[in-house]
DNA sequence: CTTTAGATAGAACGATCATTATAATTACAC
DNA sequence: GTGTAATTATAATGATCGTTCTATCTAAAG
């Protein structure tokens, strides 16, 4: 991967995070990234690719951060495989994403069309999540599946307007108490 | 209220909701409403003031609508005020929600400052939410109305990616769990 | 050194954006 | 019916959007 690739995919992601897809045009991107516009367009074809390869990027960073923690806090604990699913996905708030969910963000400013590539990822990305979930544990009922995947949604949505480490506190007891 | 004010705001509250601010014109607004665009500008004076005047209806119908149903299964039922209230955020969500809170999605594209008009309003809203759950039921502590807004948030999130009646039939049980 | 590929700045494209000006038309109160 | 206010259609504003073109420049490889 080119280090100026890596550069746009990593500003591109800051700036859409914090302002929203439609509102960040290219030329904001660039400017911030110190790079020129036909450099990104070499790279990548449309902002609409540009947007799939942030998304894809992150994914693999949460879906990396969820697997570490997990696996790390399976030693030497006696929480349940949800609980840790749960802890891990609050370490991830307080550190990457205490303003919401970037997938449904954009799955909402593209949901126009149900069959439009950024909504497909997105769904995609929560699909795999929850096969992420259930794989954990596969003694858990669906019914728990979505009861913890109601929980991770609530924390993340919960931190844009409340304190994150009043959300990841409260959101740890209600894991234990429910998979406790 | 002037009958073209209100077809105005009906109209970009849907439009809004489907597709997002930045990406709803107002041309768009005045077309679908088959208005005219200065009538929209005597009525309003900014997409700002319009988006304003849109959250401002949107908080109003929701905040009714819990009072309402709220209070509706108020006689008859041995639900605990917090039961009552997810049971009641629920039929809000099935109705008229099903693709997350406009609130938190009008935060999201104007973040960039906090102290932009539109987040304030934002902000306010999920406070003046808060201040409802903490009334109905002033036993509860702190923790727990923090754990009932993460499960309402949860359930609108959630739905986003899930089928709603399955989300509803889970939102509700885990109340029931919670503060039964 | 020469070649080749990648990166640069800047201008230009047509489209769309929010907003305003203009001027004609409708509706309603007195 | 006359006058006042609201609504209309249309065009224009200047700004920004995503995207492309051109032409110069840098850097690494042979």
């Amino acid at each position: 991967m080119s280090k100026k690739k890596e550069d746009l995919l990593h500003t591109s992601e800051i700036l859409f995070y914090d302002h929203g897809f439609h509102s960040i045009g290219l030329k904001k991107i660039v400017t911030e990234s110190g790079i020129a516009m036909m450099t990104l367009y070499n790279h990548f074809a449309s902002k609409e690719e540009l947007i799939m390869n942030v998304l894809q990027r992150r994914e693999d960073r949460y879906m990396d951060h969820l697997n570490f923690f997990t696996n790390l806090l399976d030693e030497g604990t006696s929480h349940s495989a949800f609980v840790r699913i749960a802890v891990a996905h609050c370490r991830w708030l307080n550190d990457y994403a205490s303003k919401g969910c970037l997938f449904l963000r954009a799955k909402e400013e593209y949901g126009a069309t149900s069959d439009h590539p950024i909504v497909v990822k997105v769904n995609e990305h929560k699909y795999r999540l929850k096969q992420f979930i259930q794989s954990s544990d596969t003694s858990r009922s669906p019914e728990e599946v979505i009861s913890l995947c109601l929980l991770l949604e609530g924390a993340t949505a919960l931190s844009e307007s409340e304190n994150t480490d009043t959300v990841v506190q409260q959101t740890i007891k209600m894991a234990e108490r429910l998979f406790g």
